[in-house]
DNA sequence: TAATGTGAAAACCTTCACAGCT
DNA sequence: AGCTGTGAAGGTTTTCACATTA
């Protein structure tokens, strides 16, 4: 959420923001934001707060977000296609470099510069490529056999679009993005109205 | 989570599970489990453990999920279209009846039974509709103005696919689909690797 | 004067451990 | 025997408030 912000403060021409204007873009407290901070490092200046684009890139530095992430996609179905021309991660530093799927038919078709791979080569082309992250676009019922697979090959992050937890080591990293858990989320505050 | 978890334990066959088991496939312990609900409800027997469909059913309604939502969606381009004909929504209890865009080369052109409308309409069609819940996939720098009009139309909770956080006042739910800050939220568990 | 960084206090959340029910 | 529901204990996170610095 801070890298967010701060590079749209960014862009828009700011140079330094205080804890309290920063918290009122992100809607946490400044003690807060102040706090987290802390936590790393001392970033700002007293009487003036904090320079943006230092901050920024102390952050960048301290998410790992200042290097480059490979990674492959599993299930290149409609969702898998659209994730794989999704134009919003490679200017983040997040390439998808591999892709497979369990469907012959689609085994070497081209798309995006790739050709799709049966998932006997994940092991191959996740070592090979030093691929740290897998994504994972297959039906809810294949999820947790693909996550395994991915995980025996060496993937230490999966983003998952499946609506459904994978179980996995602690040592693994899962995000799962599912729009119907995120609507759900909502409504409990919603049946006021 | 522990909704979309019943389900699949339902859909198994399975009638009665534990804090324990549930605890396993969910990855949290079984104390957090029975503290949780416990601050709903008494929902298990002793001994035996939770009966599958009596503890859904009654999470349905605590949600708010036992109801029909209607929602907007405003922005209707590829990603747009694309959540429109995702067919994840429906059989939740989720509608979408009415969508936006500012193009006016786009507005009455008909999708997924409905015709594109100008932005101009939402404030009529959201009482009318009596849509609680606005779906946001236009581009970053239009998405607070979008969100504002849909919060003054009266929307409470807004699903949000743009990369930014939108200011709003603390009544209105926000919740925020980015998969590159998903993935940025997983590098600094990698570093390491 | 304006704002950070930070101990201390307050609030909140998780885990423990066990009485009590099936 | 098996498992819930729950006070109490233990941790963690957030907020407060202020010394300190630009």
């Amino acid at each position: 959420m801070y890298v967010r912000v701060l590079k749209q403060l960014k862009a828009s021409g700011k140079t330094v923001i205080s804890s309290n204007s920063l918290g009122k873009l992100l809607q946490i407290t400044p003690a807060q934001i102040r706090k987290d901070l802390s936590y790393f490092g001392k970033f700002g200046k007293q009487g003036r707060g904090y320079n943006i684009e230092y901050l920024l890139a102390a952050l960048n530095k301290i998410l790992g977000i200042d290097q480059e992430w490979k990674a492959c996609l599993v299930g290149v179905g409609r969702l898998g296609r659209a994730i794989i021309n999704y134009p919003g991660f490679s200017p983040h530093g997040f390439e998808i470099v591999a892709c497979f799927d369990i469907d012959k038919s689609r085994i070497n078709e081209p798309i995006a510069g790739m050709s799709i791979q049966p998932l006997g080569q994940i092991k191959n082309l996740v070592k090979s490529n030093n691929i740290k992250i897998g994504i994972v676009s297959v039906p809810a019922d294949q999820t947790q056999g693909v996550v395994d697979l991915l995980v025996a090959a060496g993937v230490k992050g999966i983003l998952n679009y499946a609506p459904i937890s994978p179980v996995v080591e602690t040592d693994i990293i899962v995000r799962t993005i599912d729009p119907v858990t995120s609507m759900q989320s909502m409504t409990y505050y919603l049946k006021g109205y």
